[in-house]
Formats: structure tokens, sequence, C-alpha cells
RNA sequence: CGGGAUGUGGCGCAGCUUGGUAGCGCGCUGCGUUCGGGACGCAGAGGUCGGGGGUUCAAAUCCCCCCAUCCCGACCA
């Protein structure tokens, strides 16, 4: 390609809401164009990178044997009242009606249409199938943000396979782990696999692939002397117990004048201190009002409370709501007594003596038995883990590190299969529901978080693999006929030899070229030039900005030699 | 959904307090000089001042309503 032909728009300073580093440099050089809020459009140089990353991610599908389909990207309304995924996308699924008032939704993921097509298959035999496909999805999201990082349209590869049985899908399981593995290897990104909760869809297993970033927006529990990792709202960990004393027979109520927190119930007279205080929280749970309890000094993970409970929405309640089912405003409330469904967290479990809300403003109890004086429904991993408690594998004070999300697998199971009655004949010729797994890259996340990871003050450093042009020819003055021609030559000779080239052959000053070139982030660049009296060009790394002379008959081996390294 | 901020030429911004008919830098076009790290001079092009309504002789500026975008939080297969 020629630089002079192209349309490749950059700027100088950065659009005045753009605040994560790959939204800056994207914009900024010339990949894409913000059409509205969490709507981006590509251009040339975005989409040869955008091209390159689903050709890697397309590459590693196959080798699975997975094989590529294209799936309709409007759905009818009917697929997903089917599945009863209407409701628990709410929303955050794009609806619209046709002329003829028919109801029809953008795609927000594609288990509904894979499993209809999946119905055709009927024996066994047919099994493992492992299909996917590179598409747009959507997803109106509440709040936009951080360029590609998070968008209303986007591209992403989902995969899924169907078995016959849990053996199947773990062998389908595994086989997309491994995948996954390479890819984002040959990405460039270093993603950690991790443990997360599979949300409501329900599914066994799921691991998250993680890259760290401050640019994230998930919070992985990591240990760093075993490989424990899990996504924050997954995680566990260890605690010293907290030793109770005896207290009385039966909890006794105290006046807490004014006392609406934890903090202020620590400090006043015949109080406790945080980890003896059982925080009572008013939840509601698909309008179930339901209390969680946590030790004081705990966190509640809403949706550990939702993964525990199934629930499709979960809320805190409101005060008026709080009042109507306690009797007492938020911050005077405890569960001795209270009929309510109470979900404990196991810190809580076989706690005495201990120190709550009394359902009556301004008074709190003591010496409340958790065992005796409040009747659990059922206890369940609620709290968020905090830097520094105990692995849970092997003890070591656990980090928190913000990743940015990459990529997800899950075990889906027999869900949409069910629901969707698509079943094989087994050995047996009993008919079977099929089961599933579902994977998933998104492709222009994976392009912002490449960016993420390598950039520096001047520009954008891609990995060769992904970059839109591998090497770049800078012609430092187009009336330097000499080096116009020298230039042309390598030009044609690198196009030969397969290498991804442009030649900045614009009218501009060489300053303009070299600032482009290293913003744009091409990984090599030839500059021919003054060198070009002692019959060399000079070579520079993207990376590091390492440049060597090197003989202009040699450039081209040179750039093919380091562009076949990288690959 | 709650809180905060912003909307003026392609990008970055000033002007608004105190109304008088729009300006700066970058970019863009032409000519000349310059030519290896975002050159310089001269001459130009380009703006419904987010939208609607109101006040006024007069509104980018004051008032009301709406819209959009961004940030923090909530939420987020």
């Amino acid at each position: 390609m020629r630089w002079s032909k192209l349309f490749v728009p950059t700027l100088r300073d950065a659009p005045a809401d753009a605040e994560a580093a790959s939204h800056k440099l994207l914009v900024r050089g010339g990949f894409m164009r913000q059409l509205h809020a969490g709507h981006y459009s590509m251009l040339t140089l975005g989409m040869r990178v955008h091209s390159k990353v689903a050709a890697i991610v397309r590459a590693e599908m196959d080798a699975i044997g997975a094989q590529e389909f294209q799936l309709p990207t409007m759905h009818p309304m009917g697929l997903w009242h089917k599945s009863g995924r209407s409701e628990l996308m709410g929303d955050e699924m794009f609806r619209l009606a046709d002329r003829k008032g028919t109801e029809l939704a953008l795609g927000v993921t594609e288990e509904e249409v894979f499993t209809t097509l999946a119905l055709e298959l009927s024996s066994y035999k047919q099994l493992p199938q492992h299909w996917y496909q590179i598409h747009t999805k959507f997803r109106d999201e509440p709040r936009p943000k951080s360029g590609l990082l998070r968008v209303r349209e986007f591209t992403m590869k989902d995969s899924y396979s169907f078995d016959l049985d849990e053996a199947g899908l773990d062998a389908s399981f595994d086989l997309h782990y491994d995948a996954y593995v390479r890819i984002f290897t040959r990405l460039g990104l270093s993603a950690m696999p991790v443990e997360a909760s599979s949300g409501s869809m329900g599914g066994t297993e799921s691991i998250e692939f993680m890259v760290p970033s401050p640019a994230g927006e998930d919070d992985v529990v990591r240990c760093p002397s075993c490989d424990y990792a899990a996504n924050l709202e997954r995680s566990v960990s260890v605690i010293p117990t907290v030793v109770d004393e005896a207290g009385p027979d039966a909890p006794v109520r105290f006046a807490t004048p004014g006392v609406r927190t934890i903090a202020a119930l620590e400090e006043i007279d015949g109080g406790a201190p945080a980890e003896r205080q059982i925080k009572t929280m008013v939840m509601v749970l698909d309008d179930e009002v339901t209390l969680a309890l946590l030790r004081g000094d705990h966190q509640l993970n809403l949706q550990k409370l939702q993964d525990a409970t199934g629930a499709a929405e979960v809320r805190a309640a409101t005060p008026e709501e709080a009042l109507a089912a306690m009797g007492a405003n938020p911050g005077s409330l405890g569960a001795v007594g209270v009929e309510l469904r109470v979900i404990a967290d196991p810190a809580l479990a076989g706690r005495t003596n201990m120190t709550t809300g009394a359902n009556d403003d301004d008074w709190h109890l003591r010496g409340v038995d958790v065992g005796r004086d409040i009747s659990v429904s059922e206890f369940a991993e609620l709290r968020d883990v905090s830097v520094g408690e105990g692995c849970p594998k092997c003890g070591t004070p656990v980090e928190i590190v913000r990743c940015i999300e990459s990529g997800h697998i899950f075990k889906l199971g027999r869900k949409f299969t069910e629901a969707f009655d698509a079943k094989v004949l087994d050995p047996n010729g009993k008919a079977q529901h099929m089961i599933m797994g579902s994977y998933g890259i998104g492709i222009d996340r994976a392009v912002a978080t490449i960016v993420e990871t390598y950039h520096d003050d001047r520009g954008i450093v891609w990995p060769v693999a992904v970059a839109p042009f591998e090497a770049v020819i800078t012609i430092a003055s187009m009336k330097d006929e000499a080096g116009v021609a020298a230039a042309e030559k390598i030009y044609a000779d690198l196009g030969a030899a397969g290498v991804d080239v442009v030649i900045d052959d614009r009218k501009a000053r060489a300053g303009v070229k070299f600032a482009d070139a290293e913003l744009v982030g091409i990984p090599f660049r030839i500059t021919i030039g003054k060198a070009l009296a002692d019959g060399e060009v000079e070579v520079t790394r993207r990376a590091g900005q390492i440049t060597e002379r090197v003989a202009v008959d040699s450039a081209v081996s040179w750039v093919v030699d380091a562009v076949q390294a990288a690959r």
C-alpha cells in the first residue's frame, strides 16, 4: 500500500473525552472514529488489525475442528421467549419491531439460533459438533466506556459445542481451553485463566481469560505462590477464626441512640468491634424480600448472592421496602426472630455473643447466638475477598489484580437443548438432550487490550502478528530521486517476499512521517535518506526504537528475517 | 438509575460572569522559501455556537425545556 493513497487521519491531540490509552491511541492513530456512544466506525487501519486478530482466532478454531457459520444478528423475539432469556436479558437487549409489528431482537449471543440448527442433529455419531462464527453482537450497555473496551455493538467470536454427555463436554471444553491459550499467546496477551461465575445462565465450569490492565473492569484474586486465580465474584479465602466469648442465655436489648452504622456501633458504650457484629442487608431477589447476613467488617458481593440463590434479579431493598419488611430503618436491622428467607455468610456459622440491630430504631441486641437466635435458611459465600487474606489452596496472602476480561468459556449444560428439545439418539437408540458448551472472545476488545498492553509515549507498539502493516518504508525526501528509486525497489521486493508493507510516499517532511509511523505503531521501519550516500538504509524496530544501518541490498532480507521471526 | 461535567469549523480550546452579530492553536487549500523528528511567510476556505422555545432593539452569552457525550458509582453472559 501507498500511504499517500491511504485514509489515515492521525491527530496530534486525542479527543477530550477519551480516557483509556487504547481509546486515545486508536482514535489518534486513525484506526477508528466514534459514531455515537458505544458504536465505532473502523477505518482501514483498524480493520486491518481487526482482520488479523480475527484470522488468528479463526485459524485456532479451525485447528480444533470447529466449523465456521454466519448467523443472522436480527432474531425473532419468539426464540428468546422460548429459551426464557427475553426476561433474563431485560434492558440489555435491543428490541425492535418490523412493519408488521413482529417483535425482533438484536442478538446478544446466539445460543438460541445455534440450538435451532442443532435440531437437525439426529445421532450421537454426529457428535461432537463445534460451531462458531465471528460476527456482530449488540448489547444495550447502561454505560459504554473506554473506547472499544465497553461498547454496544461489537464483534465476537462465539462458539458452541454439542455433545452427548458430560465426558464429551469435558473434552470439547478442554479443546477450547487449549485453543484459547494458543490464541492469546499469538495475540501477545498474557491472559490468565481464572475461575468465574457462570452468571444466571447456570452451567458448571466457567473460566475467564483475564489480561491484567488498569483499564480493566474486573478484579481477579490471585495467589502469588500457587496457581489459584479467581474472579472476585467467585473467589474465596481463608480468614482467621474469631473466638467468641460466652454470652447470655438470650439476646439482650440495649439502647443505641443515633447509631446507624457498623462504625458507630463499634464506638458506643456496650457496642462491639465490627468482626463481632452481624451486618443485616435487606435484598430483593426476584421480588422476594430476603436478608443477607455478613460479618460487620465484610462486604456483600451481589454476584455471589445471585449465584447462591439462582435469582435472575438481585437488588438492595429501598429504605421504604426495608422499613415495611422489618419495622425499622436500615442501621437498626437484625435477623433475630425474622421470618423472611435468611442467607448467611459462612463466616457467621457457629458464632456466638454477637451484636446486631433489634429491628427497632435506636436499639440493638447483644449476646446473639447465630445458631440459637437466627433461623438461617442457608449459608453461602457472600463476602468479597480482600487483599492479604489467605489463599484457599495454600494459605499465602492473596493479591487482587485489575483485569480486562478477554475470553470466557463455560459449560452450558442442557438449558437450551431442553428448551428447544434438541435431542439425538444415543448408542442404545434412546433420545437424549445434547449438552452444550459456550465460548466467546471479543475481537474488538482484544484489539483494545493489545493496545493497552503495547504502547509507549509515542504511540502504539503492535505485535507483528496483528500490526496493520508489518513494515513501513519511510522516504525521507520525495525529491531525492535515488532515494525514491531505492525505496520502490525495496517495496516491490518486500511485497514479493510476502511482507505486509506500506511505503510512505507522501510529500511530507521526514519528521511527520516518523511521528505517524510511530503513532500508528508499525513494527519495522526502513528509512531511506541520508545513509543512502553510504549505500545504506536505516532499519528501526518500533519496540524499543532501536535503529541500525544495513546495506541497501540486505534491507529486504533483514526485514523478512525479522518479520518471520516475530510472526 | 444516582452524582458530576461538557457541548463553539476536522481535532484541541477561548469567548459566556458584565448581551452588540465569533476568535486562537493544530489541521486543510494556493504560492514561495525550507527539507532527517510534527518548518516558516503570505494569501485563503471552512462555523445551524447541540436542538427547541422564551426575554430583548439585539442572544454563543440571560431564562425554560429537551437531546447528546464523557467521568464516578450502581448495573453488566
